[in-house]
DNA sequence: GTCTATATTTCGATAGAC
DNA sequence: GTCTATCGAAATATAGAC
């Protein structure tokens, strides 16, 4: 039974396309990457199941319909997200590498500067994904290809779990990591008035005495 | 226009109502309080989003409109998880309360004790937070009745932000927080093997560390 | 208190013109 | 590459019998 073919609405109201704004072709600040920033932006500020693709090609000034040429399905936005995540610590791959092999805990503070360096710089993908954590695991579920031994996560816990390393000390780690993540990223509700930079210097600190890392003027008495 | 009224299908399958068991009528483990359980359980495994309501009615053996006897919306079965984990801050509220007045910061460590005993026994409400943080703040933006001056994040934060307590101590306490909260509740998958109260007793000195509380047989050299 | 059946809405996704 | 129009599949919520 045909449903009657009468035009005008159908409950979802086709906007009238009157804010498209010019852009460049293809390049950094291409329309893929455009609809990969208004992304993030809502799916922190409202989650990625509240966001609708109809709230973010209204930002973007088009329609539903022209964001599937970019992207086949909404999840893969999501995934593209998740990518610029795992692109981020790849540069932390190597010192967790040697971290996983030669146990060596005392490498663990210089990871832990480069990562509170890389949270500063990336604050809304952090919250992002801390606050999109149910949509992203159901991601990977489905995409298992690329998110396996591939996942930044997953690579800590196994740093986490290694044996080698004793228990207390892995548990002071992941206390630092958790620690940095959520003070530095979720900090603009409580520090919002504190240059970024000095929370920054401040949580470094703190995390080392949290290590336990030896400074210059202190004695390690055990 | 009315539509077909053809019986039988709706895209959307009725249960056959097979696994109905008995429950005793109204009490501690009333319908009431075991739809909440089963939410809480869902919520935390899958997200509020993406828990229907057919899915917390399949495993309380019942359908989806019975729900709505004992719950007007959704969002109020969120809105009642939301309040146990205000019943569990309002101990902690008293002490919060003396921090904020007298501004003594060495208070402060018992308060962590306390946090730290009712992160591992309620450590599901607390997953259920910060997974559902997106869900759990347009809650509050609806309701905004009870969850104005009665949130205890709310709370924590005017306390952290209290100017009479130095930056840095301040940064220290909030790094202390989202360290027992994030490695505690999440520990699980790191930790899975240790038993939980081995785990919130090294969490529990590691802190110490990270709030600078001297130890009896540690000299305080500044 | 719980059921069946249905209303209502919104969303992701597709088809085909331009 | 973007548009209009529509499909189909959920989900929340309601009506009314039992």
């Amino acid at each position: 039974m045909p449903p009657p073919p009468q035009a005008g609405l159908d409950g979802e109201p086709q906007q009238t396309a009157a804010a498209a704004q010019p852009h460049t072709g293809t390049g950094a600040g291409s329309t893929r990457e455009r609809i990969l920033d208004i992304a993030l932006e809502l799916f922190v500020e409202q989650g990625y199941e509240k966001t609708s693709l109809r709230d973010i090609a209204e930002q973007l000034g088009t329609t539903k319909a022209a964001l599937y040429y970019h992207f086949e399905r909404k999840q893969d936005i999501l995934l593209e997200l998740h990518l610029r995540l795992h692109a981020l610590g790849r540069d932390a791959f190597e010192e967790l590498a040697r971290l996983e092999d030669g146990q060596r805990a005392d490498a663990w503070p210089a990871l832990v500067d480069h990562l509170i360096d890389q949270v500063v710089e990336n604050r809304e993908l952090i919250l992002m994904h801390q606050r999109n954590s149910n949509a992203l695991r159901e991601l990977t579920d489905t995409e298992r290809h690329r998110a396996e031994n591939d996942d930044i996560e997953e690579l800590f816990r196994r740093v986490l779990q290694s044996p080698a390393i004793p228990l207390e000390q892995r548990v002071r780690m992941t206390c630092s990591l958790t620690a940095i993540v959520g003070t530095l990223a979720t900090g603009d509700a409580i520090f919002g008035d504190v240059p970024i930079e000095e929370l920054a210097e401040l949580v470094r600190v703190a995390v080392r005495d949290l290590l336990r890392v030896p400074e210059p003027s202190r004695a390690t008495s055990s």
